[in-house]
DNA sequence: TTTTGTATTAACCAAATGGTTAAATCAATT
DNA sequence: AATTGATTTAACCATTTGGTTAATACAAAA
């Protein structure tokens, strides 16, 4: 099972899975291991250690996460047409790999020292500050209502980001299967565009 | 330390303390002995194993998460005056324990299937049907827009919960320190009540 | 005071776990 | 074919970890 593609490739996928699913704690370098279809040995021939090997699974998750939110907030577009754009841009993200908000929140929240000093040298480090000023400039000029811009980029990412980290639970109490579940989160786009122009239309 | 109170009750107040910060995988019962300030042995003698302990700290955990939910909503109540309420309430139950709902979907994350059974099990089950019902009888009588039940569920919950567990990537992202951010959360009842009635108002 | 059942502890145990190593395999070079 | 360097593996190691046990301390009852 292992000569099909590079082993160092293989152990990464690998890695992901598990530490994706079970955390940086639950994980066994075994099941990586015998995930990957590999000697245990392997991976600390090519990466070291478990902690090193993790760093590497993180950093590209965080990228992932606030990468994409940072793309296109950094656009350069009317703020009217960006935020719809953030909206559908980071629900398609987060559709493509669902687990990867609960895994990054979670381990964050685990060793929050180690994630402060990642972000900063994080490339692609959103600049909200411009984006925050774009809308209090655009409530002065009343092209929408002025509110706090604190407050709009916690709504727009708790809108788009809960319903998937969230899931399990939500959909028990809503006593919803699977494919139900997912044509909600079709409709979420839409949504959350609505109710956040509902919430800043003049 | 040990003789103070109840040694039962010193190694939830413990348990409770590790098994939230690290999670279940990462919390070790050595640990939780140490901060009970008793020999680890009382741990089994007590609770028998490191599940059955877990599985205490875990149910006291998720009745506290959604158990709040559904007292509010179960409440005979008109529909505008229900969802400030459930709101107000919500939030005010999360600030008082803000790192129980990112335990809480963690952990359901990691084993959903022995999830699904506990919910239904739950006393504190929140009748969220009859809620939906009202919510679509109101948006036919007029009294509200008419909206997907489902979505405005996820909306209240999403603005509630949201800022809360994604609290350090928010706050890094928004490069807030812990005061400003605290006056962030301080406002939030009052602006998720204005973005869900914006949302549906006729 | 003695007895008796409970609470507590130190020492211990077996399994799991991250990590290492020495030998073996493989592939390219000479 | 022989050499050489990288790759891979099985076996091994030290530590950690959940759990047990036998002996002890303690408190209430007799």
């Amino acid at each position: 099972m292992a000569q099909d593609r590079n082993t160092e490739e293989l152990i990464i996928e690998a890695a992901k899975k598990i530490f994706i699913t079970r955390g940086l704690a639950g994980a066994r370098m075994q099941d990586i291991a015998d995930e990957a279809g590999i000697n245990k040995a392997m991976l600390h021939y090519y990466y070291r250690s478990k902690d090193k090997l993790f760093e590497i699974v993180f950093n590209e998750a965080i990228g992932k996460v606030i990468g994409r939110l940072g793309m296109v907030l950094n656009q350069q577009m009317p703020l009217l047409e960006k935020i719809p754009a953030i909206i559908d841009n980071y629900i398609d993200g987060i559709m493509e790999a669902p687990y990867l908000p609960m895994f990054v929140l979670n381990e964050i929240n685990q060793q929050p020292e180690m994630f402060v000093q990642r972000l900063k040298s994080q490339q692609h480090f959103p600049n909200v500050l411009q984006f925050m000023k774009d809308i209090v400039d655009a409530g002065k000029q009343g092209t929408i209502r002025e509110v706090s811009p604190v407050q709009l980029f916690l709504n727009i990412v708790s809108l788009c980001v809960f319903p998937f980290i969230g899931r399990p639970i939500a959909q028990g109490i809503l006593q919803l299967d699977n494919v139900q579940y997912n044509m909600v989160m079709e409709d979420r786009k839409k949504v959350v565009t609505e109710v956040i122009f509902a919430w800043i239309k003049v």
